[in-house]
DNA sequence: TTGTATGCGTTATCAT
DNA sequence: ATGATAACGCATACAA
């Protein structure tokens, strides 16, 4: 009689002549199994071939072996994100050599971002979370309490948070960026923000008024959905402004590039007349013309502690706050000296 | 005595007086039931709020109720494809709605593309798996059928495939772009292609130098990894060559991006002394100055169609190849007529 | 038309 | 200290 293609933990108790409990626990080295008796038993599972089920261990622990990432509403502007790749990549390099999987449930018309947290914890997909782009008085920490998901979030929300979370410290990007402008002789800066209802933007946002104030400049922001569409829009409201800056900071490349798309069109040069920062150093920041001086983070590294972060949590481990190394800026061809001769007045129209 | 969090099948068995199979049955709308049974069964469930254990369920079925999207090795080149995020909100449109769920797995440094889906099948944890990005002489064709993988192809491999497929004519946009160009008048075009072990790029390939060869015109092509990096080189080096092009047809917007900005550093001015066409339709394309003409395709219906049918597959339905509509071509303004005073001398240096 | 048994790995509970 | 047994939760082949 041949074996089965997969043979069971039975079969492997028949042949080892012991029952299917010691089998486990000769596996999992759970004591109380004499030492010879382990063996035997190890040797037959090696001879069969046998690998537990993940289903049936799924079932029985009660864990899945799985994490999931939601992602909100605006997929399309997500879409644009290039941040999101790096930082699925690092989770992966930390997921796949821990025998656990991604699960990415996407939020869509039919399904709002709650009931795809609901549904995830409901059929018990995931063990765990992670929580992106946090939000002001985040419903999501909440929400993933009640379900019982473990759960990490990057950055780290408003208030006291049982979560573990690992951050990056935005604001020294954005502070790096706004020195870099004073020093090449800026005074009238602006920086185009994120959404105000996300954190980090909020905290970029921050970040810049307060490295600008602190530096005596004058300083401008408008809020954006972090889309090229609102970007762009964004850098027009700027420059039709009374006291146009002379700088702009951007929340991410994508919208760095919508803005010397902008200012292109109205005939000025970069940095010439204008000097423009972004933020993710994305790879095509370096081939536009010209080359983007942009915040650089690593997104793939925060993947990775992410991950681990993630894993600790559903392991029991205690609350941890990581942070991670500062982000850098990278100095490229889009900033240059500030221009001498606009002093409050318009450089064209 | 309170009943516990989460009723089983044999609370609801018992409650109704009737068998756990009989729960079942009566559940899953399976004949063998009276109907005044099956009601009181149902009723009972509501009443409970009994909703079956997925992972009970997973296990007795051999159904994971899980899609898998492998993404392969050069994760740094897929970060920046735009097209990836569109489409996997497709995909999570149709899953959302039918209880699957998508997971990804990407390959890694320690865990290469086959291992990864050979991860997957072991473990049972997909159903499926959509393939994208087929190359010439694909192993993973082969490979998922000996995992006993459902699959489903994006565009249609070369020879004969037992797997259903969703395919875009890619050629029909390229087709459009080269027509598009000599409408305008140019006679030396070049086109900035994928790399030649993907199909895709390959059928692009051989659209452009078809189209550009039936009208006339003078082709010519350059091989990338379609990052924006390999299109920057490419770029410069048709535009380094003894006759070069007066156009240029790129495999996507991002290398498109690029080499706006390379012809842009040699001082020429798009369209006037070049144009550039692009692929994919990304938001950025349109912000950037000038606007990309692009290929438009719908990522996201792709995404749609991709998971219904290989939902259609999972269930054993019989292989289909559908294709979906012809991509068309957003004309904006990085094409113009050909510049008149070019006929095989250099332009600038 | 309905009940029973089996499968899957882990673990609490029991028996030596 | 070692080991066996049963239960978990669902679907389904089979028996009644």
């Amino acid at each position: 009689m041949a074996e089965s293609p997969q043979p069971t933990i039975a079969d492997v108790a028949r042949r080892a002549g012991v029952s299917k409990g010691l089998v486990s626990f000769a596996l999992n080295d759970k004591p109380g199994v004499s030492s010879d008796t382990r063996a035997r038993i190890l040797e037959v599972a090696r001879e069969l071939g046998w690998t537990p089920s993940l289903r049936a261990r799924a079932l029985s622990t009660g864990r899945s072996y799985a994490c999931g990432l939601v992602i909100g509403r605006s997929t399309d502007v997500i879409a644009a994100d290039p941040f999101f790749h790096s930082f699925i990549a690092g989770l992966e390099d930390e997921f796949s050599v821990s025998g656990q999987v991604l699960v990415l449930a996407a939020a869509t018309p039919g399904r709002q971002e709650a009931e795809t947290y609901r549904g995830l914890a409901a059929d018990k997909r995931v063990d765990g979370v992670i929580l992106t782009d946090l939000r002001a008085a985040d419903s999501r920490l909440q929400l993933v309490g009640d379900l019982g998901l473990a759960a990490v979030t990057l950055g780290m929300p408003e208030g006291p948070s049982e979560l573990s979370s690992v951050s990056v410290d935005d604001g020294a990007g954005i502070r790096a960026a706004v020195r870099h402008l004073a020093d090449l002789g800026h005074r009238r800066i602006a920086h185009v923000a994120g959404p105000d209802t996300m954190l980090h933007a909020r905290t970029r946002r921050a970040a810049f008024h307060d490295a600008a104030t602190s530096l005596g400049l004058a300083a401008a922001s408008v809020d954006t959905d972090f889309s090229a569409e609102e970007g762009a829009a964004a850098t027009a409201a700027l420059l039709d402004g009374d006291a146009p800056p002379t700088a702009i900071v951007y929340s991410n490349d994508h919208m760095a590039i919508a803005g010397v798309g902008v200012a292109r069109r109205r005939g000025l040069s970069i940095p010439r007349d204008l000097s423009i920062t972004g933020f993710d150093d994305t790879e095509l920041g370096r081939y536009i013309d010209p080359a983007l001086t942009s915040v650089a983070t690593d997104a793939r590294e925060w993947g990775r502690v992410a991950a681990r972060t993630l894993l600790g949590a559903i392991a029991g481990e205690p609350v941890v706050h990581v942070r991670l190394a500062e982000p850098t800026l990278s100095v490229r061809e889009s900033t240059g000296p500030a221009p001498t001769h606009t002093r409050g007045d318009r450089r064209d129209r």
